[in-house]
DNA sequence: CAAAATACGTTATATTGTAACAATTATGAA
DNA sequence: TTCATAATTGTTACAATATAACGTATTTTG
């Protein structure tokens, strides 16, 4: 998996996440139209999360009639009801999945800085957050965990 | 503390949280003037997390002249500021703290059901969420967990 | 007291997200 | 194919959450 951090060949990024998706949506029968794969690319247009408006912006920009709201939030929730995005709560924002077809709980490591929003997978932090509910018997849905802070990148450069 | 799924003089628990909001504040020097500490007792009105236009509401209900947004968010951000009150983003609502002198990470169990949200404290989630950035090399600011499903109370419950 | 800082009032507006219904397109059976 | 149905998208209007900007009042401090 591409470290976001590292300067890489983001066009990869975009074609495998789009490739794994058509795969995903076929398998389960779940159509993705057109609009709904441009808005998973316009997510994956990089690795920081990106608003529900900023994304009605680009097709406005890319089409000659723009979009409405409610397209660009239907087709973020189709999108999210397959797994192939998150959402990120405490920036009202979207980011795509970076493992889609594995089932799991999504924790993000956010960089105030440079925006970048890394998705983790660490098994210690579901367990313990699975012991922890569960010791008071309660019975976890869904999880929102999210974490503010400097990425490896950043957390070392000047502030200016 | 009180355990907020079960039946309790919930009196006390706005009192407590008062008096110590007001302790802690003197400390501080921090001026928890009437407004805020009205706002404070409103966000500690019931144990479920409150919106802020619920909170100019019902300032609004008691108040003659009712007021407008600024006046409630400047006193809920003053009340995170001290961290008398969390925010809890995937709800764009807000919730007393259970425990305001303590440095902590919050972390919520919210009920779907009763919509109680339960602050929790496990060394075990801090630490592995810890131990999971540091192997990244990131440098965590501010957490956001919010684990979404059923309390106790409302688990064995059949769906209605 | 006067000056400065802080808090609050007020108006207007920005940002994020949905409800409701119409038009279109895809699907599937006859 | 052809019609009926379901799914998707378009469109309008609006709801819900949050903030900018500026003026007034209050508190603090010297
Ligand atoms: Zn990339
Ligand atoms: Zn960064
Ligand atoms: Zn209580
Ligand atoms: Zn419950």
């Amino acid at each position: 998996m591409t470290n976001p951090y590292h300067p890489h060949n983001h066009r990869h990024c975009i074609e495998d996440a789009l490739q794994e998706a058509r795969s995903l949506c076929k398998d389960k029968g779940a159509r993705l139209t057109p609009l709904r794969e441009k808005v998973l690319e316009l997510v994956w247009q990089s690795h920081s999360p990106i608003g529900a408006y900023d994304i009605l912006a680009e097709l406005g920009r890319l089409e000659e009639r723009s979009a409405q709201p409610p397209t660009v939030y239907r087709a973020l929730d189709f999108l999210m009801e397959h797994g192939l995005i998150h959402r990120l709560s405490s920036l009202n924002a979207f980011i795509g999945c970076s493992h889609p077809s594995e089932q799991h709980n999504s924790c993000f490591l956010i960089c105030e800085k440079c925006h970048v929003a890394q998705e983790i997978e660490h098994p210690s932090i579901d367990a313990s957050l699975k012991d922890c509910a569960q010791s008071q018997g309660f019975k976890i849905i869904d999880s929102s965990i999210e974490l503010t802070g400097l990425c490896p990148n950043c957390v070392g450069a000047n502030q200016e």
